[in-house]
DNA sequence: GCCAAACAAATGTCAGACATTTAAATGTCT
DNA sequence: AGACATTTAAATGTCTGACATTTGTTTGGC
């Protein structure tokens, strides 16, 4: 019944279970791998194997050298942003999440976010907001950029919020589905209105009108939900032109 | 300027990267750890470390023996989950996230998920809350186990929505706080409140009544952070009675 | 045809060596 | 005494080769 896990893994737990409880303070140095070998009594290569385990999850840093070693790493918002958006970005792909469903939840959260950035947004918000706009009005630029450029101002109207927390959060979120929406092609019309609804959201935060910014968004949310909706019919009529 | 990451660290982003691209499709299996040793010119220690990391993120898993090997491992929404909570957890711990912010960024992302919990909810979800109610109202019950089953109703409040990529997105937000909430007591006052404020969502989910859900919510939320605010007095007026 | 034994291929583990990096200790010159 | 160069030591990073273990496949005997 029991699948033994390999000493590696059993290892990485352990040292897990430690810095998660509190037990290693950050910044804290390991052991040095020869004397985690001896404590756990087990082969240097396999403490290094246990370590790579928890640097790919940033619990640890290593450092070369003299005074190197393994040292319980601070894990910072960059990190966790990274992680999320990866980790988001593969289970949409591998679980084949339809667009409707990553698009529901997405607008979902993001509505959460209004109320607060509204309140709080500050000038520095709208100005990256309105710098993405005027980009993605110019007339050349390729559907790709468009979408990395409709992901920015989203996530700035969710910094807007000032919840780092929540920031992290919708990271997976806003993120996640831009390798969805570049399936899409983006018209000239549609992209005008796109663009015309994030004109009008930047223009209702920036009079902090919180159900205008909810009602735009609810509008986006719709007419990206149809954008997706036109692409899954038209490749259901062309199928497979492989 | 360029900081040579490890080779370990190169080849196991080079191989995930052929994952995240799609390159390699799920299920399909990796070289042999010699084979990869030759294909990248270096050791199998090497190679191992470097499959490590990715079994750490969950993007292999590898078998033993005679058809063994490392496979491309579907990351399932349960995988996603554990990642994200341990995640959120660690990141809330670590950078002395205070509560109300913690708070406010759960409460905000839950009551996204209202309305569709209204539209979607199942008797199960209801009936999983009740459950939980009965639970939370039991005289005897510790601090800790009421923190828990706080968490498994709004868990069951949030799947209600019928959406496994908001699920997932919540359960860090729901799951992590946990902790912070387990420095709170919760005198038998403050349980009665927070049991009625549970019935009173779950009636209104019953009887799909969003509006009344979200209020409910807002309500709930103002409480925890107040709970939690008189926590932190408590603690500044006596701090370290060590 | 079936069962057991041998085989083969793969990962898991170990031991020891050497390479590289880095900070600290030491030595030397002014 | 202070600045600079050199040596040293400790740690991680890498390589090599071996053996252990697991597991599917093949083979052989009946």
């Amino acid at each position: 019944m029991k699948n033994a896990p390999d000493l590696s893994a059993q290892i990485a737990k352990s040292i897990r279970d430690a810095i998660v409880s509190g037990d290693l303070p950050i910044d804290e140095r390991l052991p040095s791998e020869a004397e985690l070998s001896e404590q756990f009594a087990v082969s240097r290569s396999t403490v290094r194997e246990a370590l790579k385990r928890l640097a790919a999850q940033s619990l640890i840093r290593t450092q070369r050298g003299a005074t190197g070693g393994a040292f319980v790493n601070r894990l910072t918002f960059e990190q966790a942003y990274g992680q999320q958006i990866t980790t988001s970005a593969l289970l949409l792909s591998m679980n084949d999440v339809n667009f409707d469903t990553a698009c529901e939840a997405r607008f979902a959260l993001e509505r959460a976010c209004a109320p607060l950035s509204a309140l709080r947004r500050t000038a520095d918000h709208l100005a990256t907001m309105r710098a993405e706009i005027t980009r993605q009005a110019q007339p050349g630029l390729s559907d790709e950029s468009f979408c990395a450029s409709d992901v920015a101002f989203h996530r700035a109207l969710v910094d807007g919020a000032g919840n780092p927390v929540l920031s992290y959060q919708l990271a997976g979120a806003v993120e996640a589905i831009e390798p969805l929406m570049n399936m899409i092609t983006f018209t000239a019309r549609s992209r005008d209105h796109i663009v015309g609804l994030h004109t009008a959201i930047a223009d209702a935060l920036a009079e902090r009108d919180a159900p205008r910014v909810d009602n735009l968004l609810a509008d986006l949310a719709t007419y990206t939900a149809q954008l997706g909706r036109s692409v899954a019919d038209a490749k259901k009529d062309a199928p497979k032109s492989n």
